[in-house]
DNA sequence: GGGCAAACTTGCCTCATGGGCAACTTTGCG
DNA sequence: CGCAAAGTTGCCCATGAGGCAAGTTTGCCC
C-alpha cells in the first residue's frame, strides 16, 4: 500500500512533495504572501504551469501535509474494530495519529506557525476538513447501533472542530506537553458534558 | 442602536447590502463562479473598484449576511445575565436567534444552497467563524468559574461547528420540523457525552 | 529492443482579480 | 458657507487560474 508501484507514479508523488516543501520553505523564508507562485514552481524545478496541474494555489500545496494527515486519521479509524463505539474509535485514532513522533515534525510547526497568522490558510483548512467530514460521519454512522445522520455528522465536525482548535492552541501556548496529551484532554471537553 | 444616524453611514449600509444582494441574485441566476466581479458592481450600480472597498472577494460579499447574523447571535449572547452557565448561555442565545422567523428568509435559503456546493464559500465561512471563534471564547471564558481557556475554546469551536453543521445537514433535507428544532437537537448531541 | 499510446510537462495566451494611487465628488461640521 | 474628511472612481500593474497544443517521458506490448 506504501509502495506506489510504477516509476510514473512515484516521480508524480516526488513532484507533489517537493512542491509543497518549496512552499513551506519560501513561505517561512519570506512570509506566506510574499511568495509567488512563480517563485515555488521555480524552487521545485518545475514550470508554473506544473504547479497548477498539482495544486489549486499556494493555500492547497502549504496544506498538503495537513490533506496527508487527515487520510492517516481517517484510515486509521476504519482499521478500528467495527464494533467499537464511534466515539471512541475516534479518540482512540487519533490519540494512535499524534502519539507516533516523540517530537514533532518542525515543517509541521511551521506550517502551524504560518496557520496562525494568515486567514486564508484558515479557510483552506476549514474546506480540506470539511471535505472529510462526509466521510468521517458515514464511519461514525456504520459504528452506531442507532444511527441518526444528523448526529454522525455533528459528532464528526465536532471532532475535528476540536482537533483543530487544541492544535492552535498548543501552537500558540509553547505549553511542555505533548500535543497528543492536549488533544486528548480537549476530546474528552468535547465529549462531556458542557454543563 | 438600529438606525444609523448619518446620511453616510447609511448610504454606506445600503451600498454594502446592495452589493450583497446583487451577488446573492447574480449567483443564483447564472451559478456562483460564472459570476463575476464586475457584473456584481454593475448590478449594483457602483464601479468595481467600489466593490473592492467593501469586500475582500465574492465569497465575502455573498456570505455578509452571515456575518450579520453571527453578530447577532455574540449580542445576544452578551445579553444574557454574566452568571449563567456558558453552555446554556449559548444553547439560549442561538434559540433565539434562531426562533425569530416563522419561516426563514427565502434569500437565507439560497445563499444556505449555494453553500453547500461551492467548497470556496464553505472555506469562507469557517474564516468568518474562526474570526468569531475568539470572541466567542473570551465571552465563555468570563461566565466559566475556572476558566480554562483551552476548554473555552474547544467549547466555542463545537458551538460553531454545531450550529454551522445542523444547519447545513437541514438544508439538504427538506426536513419540515422547524430550523430552530433542529439546532437544539444538535447542541444537545453535541453537549452530552458521546459514548 | 522498438514503437505506439497514454500520461505528464511546458509555454503561450486570455481573462479575472486585488489592491495602490490620485483625481474627483459627497457629506459632516464648525 | 466653506473646508476637511470620507467615499467613489478610473487607471494601472502584478498575480493568478486554467484552456490549449506541442513536446517529452513512461508504460506496455509485440
Amino acid at each position: 500500500m506504501e509502495t506506489t508501484i510504477t516509476l510514473r507514479e512515484r516521480k508524480k508523488e516526488a513532484t507533489r512533495q517537493a512542491l509543497h516543501e518549496a512552499t513551506l520553505r519560501l513561505a517561512l523564508e519570506r512570509g506566506f504572501d510574499t511568495v509567488t507562485v512563480d517563485a515555488i514552481a521555480d524552487e521545485a524545478n518545475v514550470s508554473r504551469r506544473t504547479f497548477s496541474n498539482y495544486f489549486l494555489n499556494k493555500e492547497d500545496a502549504l496544506l498538503y501535509g495537513d490533506r496527508a494527515r487527515i487520510d492517516g486519521l481517517l484510515e486509521r479509524l476504519r482499521a478500528r474494530p467495527a464494533d467499537e463505539p464511534p466515539w471512541q474509535a475516534l479518540t482512540r485514532s487519533a490519540a494512535a495519529q499524534f502519539a507516533q513522533r516523540r517530537e514533532p515534525d518542525p515543517n509541521w510547526l511551521g506550517q502551524l506557525r504560518l496557520l496562525r497568522r494568515h486567514p486564508s490558510l484558515l479557510a483552506q483548512q476549514a474546506a480540506i476538513q470539511a471535505a472529510f467530514e462526509h466521510e468521517l460521519a458515514n464511519e461514525i454512522a456504520a459504528r452506531d447501533p442507532h444511527p441518526d445522520p444528523m448526529r454522525a455528522r455533528v459528532m464528526a465536525a465536532v471532532f475535528l472542530a476540536t482537533i483543530r482548535t487544541v492544535t492552535a492552541h498548543w501552537t500558540e501556548q509553547k505549553t511542555p506537553s505533548p500535543l497528543s496529551e492536549a488533544i486528548q484532554t480537549g476530546l474528552s471537553h468535547a465529549a462531556s458534558p458542557f454543563t
